[in-house]
DNA sequence: CATACATATCGATAAAGGCCGTTTTAATAC
DNA sequence: GTATTAAAACGGCCTTTATCGATATGTATG
């Protein structure tokens, strides 16, 4: 595996360790593997916008149609349609169609505590 | 403040609900104060990159220097010096200057709930 | 002082994401 | 069938973010 590593990162593991072999290689297993990563990216991708995180706040009362959030968020039609589809797609919400309207909820707790835990953290900056 | 609602919303309302005012009211009141989602969405912003979600996860271990999270990353060094950047100042790390290495190491344990919430909630899906 | 090296910043380019008017689909009522 | 309305998809334009070589800054050592 020391095979992959440049010469250059090896000189200065050697500068730095006792045993710089031993090191690189717990430096390697460090790194989680691209499923996890993947689906922690999209999660957090889905979350990291304005208008996303104010429907999640919204739905936390309960599940609202389309119609009703593009007056919560003050924001076209269009524009909202596809901020509800990504947080559809990232598994945030979930969908309800009755009739002509389609209403959306939270589709996991956890998105809740997400924002929740992240308000604090900010909070205590 | 209805005076702010455009009439085909109005009209909207009017055909869903008994008493329309009184639901968009509190459709208003479903909207957090700015300064809530820009602490949120400044959080979420700053985990949405691969890198930057493999260094959190490369420091649950342990502090690490810069040289050794490009090892990790396998990514220039502006590259990562970069992303170190934006996660210090989202304050999901904190640093420590010895010598010349700079250490990086988790700023709140809440970080690495959110990783945790964020993995488990793909997985379910 | 000069040199070496770790890290930080700059700046140009490339890639990704967001916005929103328009169009299409789907459900309902007549 | 037509008309109406909610929601979804399309597409062009624009803004934001990412990348990474080059340069600057900071910190040791001789």
């Amino acid at each position: 595996m020391s095979d992959s590593v440049p010469e250059s990162t090896r000189q200065t593991l050697d500068r730095l360790y006792e045993d710089p072999e031993n090191r690189l290689t717990s430096l390697f297993e460090l790194a989680p593997d691209d499923e996890q990563v993947d689906a922690q990216l999209g999660v957090f991708k889905a979350l990291a916008n304005e208008h996303r995180i104010r429907i999640l706040e919204a739905l936390k009362e309960g599940e609202l149609c389309a119609c009703e959030l593009q007056v919560v968020l003050d924001a076209p039609q269009s524009t909202v349609a596809s901020h509800l589809r990504e947080l559809k797609d990232a598994g945030l919400v979930k969908t309800r169609r009755q009739g002509k309207w389609t209403y959306y909820r939270i589709g996991d707790t956890a998105a809740l505590q997400l924002l929740e835990i992240a308000h604090a953290l900010a909070e205590g900056e």
